[in-house]
RNA sequence: GUUUCCGUAGCUCAGCCGGAUAGAGCGUCCGCCUCCUAAGCGGAAGGCCGCGAGUUCGAAUCUCGCCGGGAACGCCA
């Protein structure tokens, strides 16, 4: 379907020049009707000793086309190609209606395992809106991996591990009047939480004790593990109602506990290798000769850290999984913390760290200050997806009063808009949360390629089925039908640059692409009226617009509701 | 202070492995539903691409410096 190369190949025949050369020059003209590839003649302009608009002209009378291009114009400097429409529509549109609902993907991945880490939720505290974005991202790149046939493992590193689980239980022993975890709530448990660190501002004594309480978890003493367990449990139960409205699973569950004895091997190991240092009491390695702060093992108190148990965790991986990449979807202000346990890794000669890489994101602010369980200041995940689906609803009934399942299609689109809200921009961009901003469906969300699928399937239905047997794509003349083509055609490449990136909004700008084409395709051309050759090659057209923002969608975690 | 990321329209952002008049959405203003979903489409207004040098035929894009903002910087995660 790309003609690049056959047009680099034509290229090299008439210049004598390297075939792998020109194709890096070959680019996109900034209009449609400039063509549909050009090549920069000034590239060449001082190894020819001539003028780019001489070179243009002359490679255009020296030039064989290759098949699919129907002609080469010299446009200044340029020599811009014009593809055969018609062609390229009947490839295009073949495609997508060929491969369905694996549109976009690939099998490159082989099958190969790709470990995807997001989420990564805390016990016993808010699932609140700052965990969307690792939720929402690497829930994407998992069906982005996915898609080009990797297999993946989606893993929830759950926090459940370190001295405030002894805060908790000290905060419920004292202040949780007897209520049994199973009859709490998260909200509840948080509570309890806060009330601890004002009560611990007063009296001290109070993290003495919890720190003699997460003891007891630690060397399993049956009463602090039950009630751990139980905080748990219910935090995996009320966050899994969460995790249900957005669609999201994981594979595993294996957090941060779960590497509690699996630490002691890698601080042998780096021991072994004498990486390991003393030093102000606590065991280092030093990572001076790098530029950076050394990594700490094991504090002068003898406990682990977040960076141990890292490290077990990917050594475990690896181990369990064999993966050719790790993921590990966090936020950026983590940066320092990965480059020093990937440093760490390397160190300890696991050459496979090259394939680990931290997919950093920018942070989730409130207008009203930062977000903190501590404090309280929190906006419940929950909370935005029930108030954008309650919107929602309100626009359906407005809209669409005959519609049948309107609670489902607004648990759809509600969902949707949040979702599409955090992955239509790149990663590194830091946001500020506002209800205004979450809740406008209008423009460049979710909800318009939602919509923009409805009224496909909408316009489908009507038809009643096509003919899809020896279309006539050469009917598809209008300049609105090609960019639709062109849009439409974009997806496989913009997936695998997704993957390649791990940058999701490159999917979702694509979605909106043909989103935004297709509207103005249907407002430009009458699709069910026209007369048989023209209605079946736009009702095709129409169906592959359909399934790429079907697909599109798919990728980045939303539904596509056929009708809202 | 050091390291690092960011700085493009009033706002939110694309474009950044150099190339044709710098794009989109929101917001503002003006049009378009007797016709396939108006969550739509069209138009207008709105830009020293933070500033200054350098490299280049050509710089929003590459390099350096400065300014402004975020983040991290040894026993939290």
């Amino acid at each position: 379907m790309d003609a690049k190369p056959s047009i680099a190949k034509s290229l090299a025949e008439a210049t004598g020049l390297s075939e792998t050369e020109l194709l890096g020059y070959i680019e996109t003209p900034p209009e449609r009707a400039m063509g549909d590839y050009a090549f920069p003649c000034f590239r060449l302009a001082k190894a020819l000793k001539k003028a780019p608009a001489a070179i243009a002209a002359e490679l255009k009378e020296k030039l064989v086309l290759p098949a699919g291009i129907e002609r080469a114009d010299a446009a200044g400097g340029y020599l811009n190609f014009y593809a055969d429409r018609a062609d390229l529509a009947r490839k295009a549109i073949s495609r997508v209606l060929f491969e369905g609902d694996s549109y976009g993907g690939s099998d490159v991945g082989g099958g190969k395992n790709v470990c995807v880490e997001f989420s990564s939720i805390n016990i016993a505290k808010a699932f609140h809106i700052g965990h969307l974005p690792t939720t929402a991202i690497g829930h994407a790149l998992n069906r982005i991996y996915k898609a080009l046939g990797y297999h993946t493992i989606a893993i929830n590193h759950l926090g459940d591990w370190g001295t405030q689980f002894g805060k908790m239980l000290v905060a419920y022993k004292k202040w949780g009047e007897g209520k049994p975890i199973e009859g709490s709530t998260v909200r509840e448990l948080v509570h309890l939480y806060v009330r601890f660190h004002e009560e611990a501002e007063k009296d001290d004594t109070l993290n003495a004790e919890a720190r003699a309480w997460f003891r007891k978890i630690e060397e399993g003493d049956a009463e602090a593990v039950d009630l751990w367990q139980r905080m748990k449990d219910l935090t995996l139960k009320e966050d899994g109602e969460v995790y249900k409205l957005l669609g999201v699973s994981f594979d595993s569950y294996a957090g941060e506990s779960f590497y509690e004895d699996k630490m002691q091997a890698i601080i042998d190991e780096l021991d072994d290798k004498g990486l390991l240092v003393t030093d102000k009491g606590a065991k280092i390695v030093d990572l001076s000769a790098y530029d950076m702060p050394p990594c700490i093992i094991v504090k002068s108190d003898g406990a682990t850290l977040y960076a141990t148990r890292d490290l077990a965790a990917a050594c475990y991986r690896k181990k369990t999984y064999d993966f050719v990449k790790s993921l590990y979807v966090v936020a950026y202000q983590q940066n320092l913390h990965f480059r020093q346990f990937f440093k760490v890794l390397e160190l300890m000669g696991k050459d496979w760290v090259k394939n680990c890489e931290h997919v950093n994101f920018g942070m989730v602010s409130m207008e009203e200050g930062t977000l903190s369980t501590r404090h309280g200041n929190v906006v419940y995940l929950e909370d935005v997806l029930k108030a954008s689906i309650e919107k929602t609803l309100e626009i359906i009934k407005e809209k669409s009063p005959d519609l049948e399942n309107k609670q489902e299609a607004a648990r759809a689109v509600g969902v949707g808009a949040i979702i599409w809200g955090v992955l239509y921009n790149s990663r590194i961009k830091d946001t500020s949360f506002s209800w205004a901003k979450v809740l406008n469906f209008d423009g460049e969300t979710g909800p318009y390629a939602q919509y923009t699928h409805a009224r496909c399937c909408s316009v489908l239905r009507k038809a009643g089925g096509y003919e899809k047997e020896g279309v006539d794509y050469s009917l598809l003349k209008e300049v609105s039908a090609a960019e639709l083509i062109r849009a439409i055609a974009a997806l496989p490449e913009a997936v695998k640059a997704a993957a390649e990136k791990n940058e999701p909004y490159l999917v979702a700008r694509c979605a909106i692409d043909v989103a935004s084409a297709f509207n103005k395709f249907y407002f430009e051309c009458r699709i069910l009226d026209e007369v048989p050759g023209v209605r079946a090659a736009r009702l095709a057209l129409t169906d592959a617009a359909r399934q790429t923002i079907k697909n599109a969608l798919y990728l980045l975690g939303l539904e596509a509701p056929e009708r809202m």
